[in-house]
RNA sequence: GCUGGCGUAGCUCAGUCGGCAGAGCACCUGAUUUGUAAUCAGGCGGUUGUGGGUUCGAUUCCCGUCGCCAGCUCCA
C-alpha cells in the first residue's frame, strides 16, 4: 500500500524482493507516481533507502518522501552534507570528516583541518558539482562493530563515534571512492543534489564542547532546484535589508561606539521610538493597576550575595569600589525592588501589590555574542515583581498573561508561542509542596485562558517554575520577550514579610515578569518586523511637509507648526529641492505621510496628501487631514 | 572567551603586485523656483582603526592591540 499520492492508498504489485524504484515504476505505469521525484521512502514510519527492499506484507505503509517532507528534505541535505565531504576527500586528503547534520538553514560538516578559506569554498563547489556529474550511484553498506573499526582506523573521530554505538550492524554510505558512516538514509544517485551552495565557514568544537578539539565547520544549503535556490539566497538579501543595525543608522535611531563595546547609544529619533513605546507601556501598566519605581544602578556587593548573584553570576557582573567597599552594578532589578518593598511593613490587603519597574542592568556578556540591540551589555528590562499570597497565584498570572497578550496585540504580533518550564532535577530550592503549588498555578491559569503551550520540564528557574512566550515576526521568525516567573526564594532570603489576617508575620510569593523583555531587543524586534516602515503612532517621523518652492516656505512652516501643536511629529523640507527629490527623500526615511504644499494649497488652506504605499489622496482641508492623522496616531492603528 | 574574515571621507565602497589616496551619496556655496521616488555646477571633507616592526619609502608586508561581521560556546 502506497500513501501520500495524493486520494487514498494505493496498491501495486511488484515481485518479491524488488526495491521500491520496481515500486515506483509500477506506480507510473499506472499513472500515479508522475512527478513525483521520490528522494527516499517511509515504511511502516522509518525512513528508507529507494534501493532498500519492498517488504513481503502489503499491509505495511508505504510512503514516498520528496524534498516537500521535512524528513526527505533532511535525506536531501544529507546527502549534500556527504556530497561536501567527499569532494573535501577529493581536494583536501589528509582532512579528517567527522560529523554532518542537518539544520534549520541547510547542513553543516565538521572537519579536523586547518581553516578553509572563502576560495576554498568556491573549489570545493566546483568540486562537488564534478562529482554531481558523475551521478555517481549511493551505495548502503552494513558492517560489524570491528570490520567499521579497520574501515575508519584512521580516523579517530569515526572510531570514537563506532565505540559508543550502541550494538548491532552499523551502517556507511559509499559513493564513488569516498565512503562515510552514516544511518542513512540517502538519495540513490548524486545526480539528484543538483543546487547547493557553501554558504559560511566557521570554527566549531568536537562535541561542542569548548575543551574539546576545535573543529573547521562549513555551512551550506541545497534545494532540488535552481529556483528554488536562488529564492532562498533572496529571501536571506530581504533579511540582511531589515537587520535593524543597517535601518538603525539609516534612520539616526542609535549607534555604538568603540569606546563602549555592547552599549547602545541612543539618539534623538530612536528616543522618540523608545518613549512612545514607553509611553503606552506606563499607560497600560496603570491599567492594570502597577505602580511603578526606580532603583539604583550601583549597590552594594552585600546585596548580591544575599539575593546569590553572587555566588552564581558574579563574572557577568561590573564591579567597583565605593569608599573602600565592593559594590556591582545590577544584573537585575529585584534585589533593589525587594529593599523597597521592605521599608515599610506591608499587609494581605494590598496584595496583590504591583510593581513595576524600567531598570537599566548591566551584564557582563561575552564579546563574541554582541549582536545590535540583540544583545547588549546594557538594557532596560520592562520589569515587575508582583508580592501576593500562595492562593493569589493563579489569578496574578491570569491577569499578567492578559497583559501579555494585549502588549503583544497593540505591536502586531498575534502569533504567540507559550512554554512552560517546571522545577528543575537539580539544585531547585523549596518544598515540593510549594513547587507542586506553583506549577500546578501556572498550568491552571494557562488552561483557563485557553492557551497552547509547550511543556519544558526540568527548565524552570532555581527557585520557581516559569511561564515564557515567544512572538512571531512576520518573517516567521520566533523571539523569547515575556517571561513569568514564581519565585518561593528571594522574599524569604531578604525576610519579606507581610502581616496576614491572622495577625502573623508571612513571607509573600514574588513573581518576577516582563514583557517585552529588554526595551532595547524589543526595538530591535519591531525594526526587523516592520523593517524600518512603523506604524504612525511608533514612527519618529510621522509627516514631512513638502513646499513646491521657496514662495510656499511660509505656508508650509504654519501647516508644519500646526501639525506638531496637534501632537503629531513633522518636520517641514524647506530644502531648495525639486518635489520629486524630497518625495524620494521621505521614501527613503519611511515617513508615513508627505503633505504636499503649493499654489493651489496655500490658496485653498489645504494640503495635497500622498501616503507611505505610493497612494494619492488629492488635496485635503489641513483641518480634515489633522483630525484623520491624530485618529490614526491615538488609536494606535498597525 | 574561541576560530575565521574584515577595518580607506559622516555613509556605501573603489584603489595601491610597497612610490603624490579616489568615486557616488550626504554636507556647504552658487545657479535654477521646481507638482508626486534623484536639477546642474563648484567646494569642504582622510595621520587609510590603533601601537610597533621591516624598508630609502608602509594605506599596502609582518607582529601586537581595539573594534566590527559570521559561526561556536554562554545567556540568572
Amino acid at each position: 500500500m502506497v500513501d501520500g499520492l495524493g486520494g487514498g492508498p494505493v496498491k501495486v504489485d511488484v515481485p518479491p524482493q524488488s526495491n521500491f524504484f520496481e515500486v515506483l515504476k509500477a506506480l507510473k505505469a499506472a499513472g500515479h507516481a508522475k512527478g513525483l521525484n521520490a528522494l527516499a521512502v517511509l515504511v511502516d514510519g522509518v525512513a528508507v533507502d529507494l534501493v532498500a527492499t519492498v517488504p513481503g506484507s502489503s499491509a505495511v505503509p508505504v510512503r514516498f518522501l520528496t524534498f516537500d517532507d521535512a524528513a526527505g528534505q533532511e535525506v536531501f541535505r544529507h546527502s549534500t552534507a556527504h556530497l561536501l565531504a567527499h569532494a573535501v576527500s577529493r581536494l583536501f586528503p589528509d582532512v579528517l570528516p567527522t560529523i554532518g547534520p542537518v539544520v534549520e538553514e541547510g547542513f553543516y560538516y565538521d572537519f579536523a583541518a586547518t581553516p578553509f578559506t572563502p576560495e576554498d569554498l568556491e573549489r570545493l563547489e566546483v568540486e562537488m558539482r564534478k562529482i554531481v556529474a558523475e551521478d555517481l550511484p549511493v551505495q548502503r553498506l552494513e558492517m560489524t562493530r570491528d570490520e567499521a573499526l579497520v574501515a575508519f582506523a584512521s580516523n579517530r573521530f569515526k572510531v570514537q563515534m563506532i565505540r559508543e554505538f550502541e550494538d548491532g550492524s552499523i551502517t556507511a554510505y559509499r559513493q564513488g571512492d569516498f565512503i562515510d558512516l552514516c544511518r542513512g538514509p540517502h538519495v540513490p544517485r548524486t545526480r539528484m543534489l543538483k543546487s547547493f551552495k557553501l554558504t559560511k565557514v566557521a570554527g566549531a568544537y568536537w562535541r561542542g564542547d569548548q575543551k574539546n578539539e576545535q573543529l573547521q565547520r562549513i555551512y551550506g544549503i541545497s534545494f532540488p532546484d535552481a529556483a528554488r535556490l536562488e529564492a532562498h539566497l533572496k529571501a536571506l538579501d530581504e533579511a540582511r535589508e531589515r537587520d535593524h543595525r543597517k535601518i538603525g543608522q539609516e534612520m539616526d535611531l542609535f549607534s555604538f561606539h568603540d569606546e563602549g563595546t555592547g552599549f547602545p547609544f541612543w539618539h534623538a529619533r530612536g528616543m522618540v521610538l523608545r518613549n512612545t513605546v514607553v509611553e503606552y507601556w506606563r499607560e497600560v501598566h496603570r491599567k492594570y493597576l502597577y505602580n511603578e519605581i526606580l532603583t539604583p544602578a550601583i549597590l552594594n556587593m552585600s546585596l548580591w550575595q544575599t539575593s546569590g548573584h553572587y555566588d552564581h553570576y558574579r563574572k557577568n557582573m561590573y564591579v567597583t569600589q565605593i569608599d573602600e567597599v565592593d559594590h556591582a552594578v545590577k544584573p537585575m532589578n529585584c534585589p533593589g525592588g525587594l529593599l523597597v518593598y521592605k521599608s515599610r511593613l506591608h499587609s494581605y490587603r494590598e496584595f496583590p501589590l504591583r510593581v513595576a519597574e524600567l531598570g537599566a542592568v548591566h551584564r557582563h556578556e561575552l564579546s563574541g555574542v554582541l549582536h545590535g540591540l540583540f544583545r547588549v551589555r546594557s538594557f532596560t528590562q520592562d520589569d515587575a515583581h508582583i508580592f501576593c499570597t500562595p492562593e493569589q497565584v493563579e489569578a496574578s498570572v491570569v491577569e499578567t498573561i492578559r497583559l501579555v497578550f494585549e502588549i503583544y496585540r497593540t505591536f502586531g504580533f498575534t502569533d504567540v508561542h507559550v512554554e512552560l518550564s517546571t522545577r528543575p532535577l537539580q539544585g531547585s530550592i523549596g518544598s515540593d509542596e510549594v513547587w507542586r503549588v506553583a506549577e500546578a498555578g501556572l498550568e491552571a491559569a494557562l488552561k483557563s485562558q485557553d492557551i497552547d503551550y509547550k511543556l519544558n520540564p526540568g527548565d524552570g528557574a532555581f527557585y520557581g517554575p516559569k511561564i515564557d512566550f515567544h512572538v512571531k515576526d512576520c518573517m516567521g521568525r520566533s523571539w523569547q520577550c515575556g517571561t513569568i516567573q514564581v519565585d518561593f526564594s528571594m522574599p524569604d532570603r531578604f525576610h519579606a514579610t507581610y502581616e496576614a489576617e491572622d495577625g502573623t508575620r508571612k513571607i509573600p510569593v514574588m513573581i518576577h515578569r516582563a514583557i517585552l523583555g529588554s526595551l532595547e531587543r524589543f526595538i530591535g524586534i519591531l525594526i526587523e518586523n516592520f523593517a524600518g516602515k512603523f506604524p504612525l503612532w511608533l514612527n519618529p517621523t510621522q509627516v514631512k511637509v513638502l513646499p513646491i518652492g521657496d514662495k510656499f516656505s511660509d505656508y508650509a512652516k504654519q501647516v508644519g507648526d500646526e501639525l506638531v501643536r496637534a501632537g503629531l511629529r513633522a518636520e517641514v523640507d524647506l530644502r531648495n529641492e525639486k518635489l520629486g527629490k524630497k518625495i524620494r527623500d521621505a521614501q527613503m526615511q519611511h515617513v508615513n505621510y508627505q503633505l504636499v504644499c503649493g499654489a493651489r494649497e496655500a490658496e485653498t488652506g489645504t494640503v495635497a496628501v500622498r501616503m507611505r504605499s505610493g497612494e494619492d489622496l488629492g488635496a485635503l482641508p489641513l483641518a480634515e487631514v489633522i483630525a484623520r492623522l491624530k485618529d490614526e496616531n491615538d488609536r494606535r492603528v498597525l
